[in-house]
DNA sequence: GTATTATTGAAAACGATTTTCAATAATTAA
DNA sequence: TTAATTATTGAAAATCGTTTTCAATAATAC
């Protein structure tokens, strides 16, 4: 939690905004789940601790965690836009259960590796990438 | 052409469905074009040629070809789903420029070897994937 | 041809996201 | 510390892609 404040005031800071309580306690809220929360359900968390944060400065909130590395999107497919935390968790792909919704976190140095080397050798700078696997997990098999 | 309408007459026949002259078109249309068009953007194309077809039979048509699989959906992560030919053209994976919006096919049979055989390493029973690089493509550098 | 039932297309509903705006609060300068 | 400046808040409304509704129409089966 330090490190995260500290990034996300160094970011402010830099970028002429203000601190604000909100944005601490939404920035806390979101650090204490280990879940890939919607807007809303991030809300809906930050709610239950305090009560009179509205949904807008949450959402606007998310997006200064996006901008400042705290926070990475995930897109399911489904049309609604999930958040994960960014710092200090290393790149990774996801397998994701078209049955029951899970999310399983992945990650083989070999498959990112040779996934630059591909892009690079078609003239393309990579700088981010989005891997999903759909299928089955283990208990839905 | 011809391939592709049997397709569609076959999958409109075992799902008990109608075959309609609007159907053939917006299938003619949507294999004219070899862009990653959006419904709207299909729609407009459509319009062109055939003046009285309404978005909302574009948007059905797609969700047609989608499960008789002459189409596959692209989400780029801007909001809006883009739907490319499926028949006929090999899987593949896309690099995608940040700058331009450019969407580049790739395909690389051991990075698709690796990530089947990384899910199974972990009991997941893999079905589908989708593998998006962002960045700058050789234009744009 | 008639009956049945899917299709069409305009309009409305939907849901996530984004913007607006007046009140409020954080920061800066005096 | 106070005043001035300007970002932030949060409710409400707007936006935008997607999906559903429904009455009229058209495709298929009999």
């Amino acid at each position: 939690m330090h490190k995260e404040i500290e990034i996300l005031d160094a970011f402010i800071r830099s970028k002429g905004l203000r601190r604000t309580p909100q944005r601490k306690k939404i920035l806390s809220v979101f650090l204490s789940t280990e879940k890939h929360v919607s807007t809303q359900e991030l809300h809906r968390l930050v709610r239950k601790k305090f009560r009179n944060i509205g949904y807008t400065t949450v959402y606007r909130t998310i997006r200064i965690l996006l901008q400042s590395g705290l926070c990475r999107e995930i897109d399911i497919g489904d049309g609604t836009s999930r958040y994960e935390h960014h710092y200090n968790h290393r790149h990774h792909d996801h397998l994701i259960c078209i049955k029951c919704n899970r999310l399983i976190e992945v990650m083989d140095p070999r498959i990112e590796r040779m996934q630059e080397k591909m892009a690079k050798e078609r003239g393309f700078r990579p700088t981010a990438h989005r891997l999903e696997i759909f299928g089955l997990c283990r208990e839905c098999i």
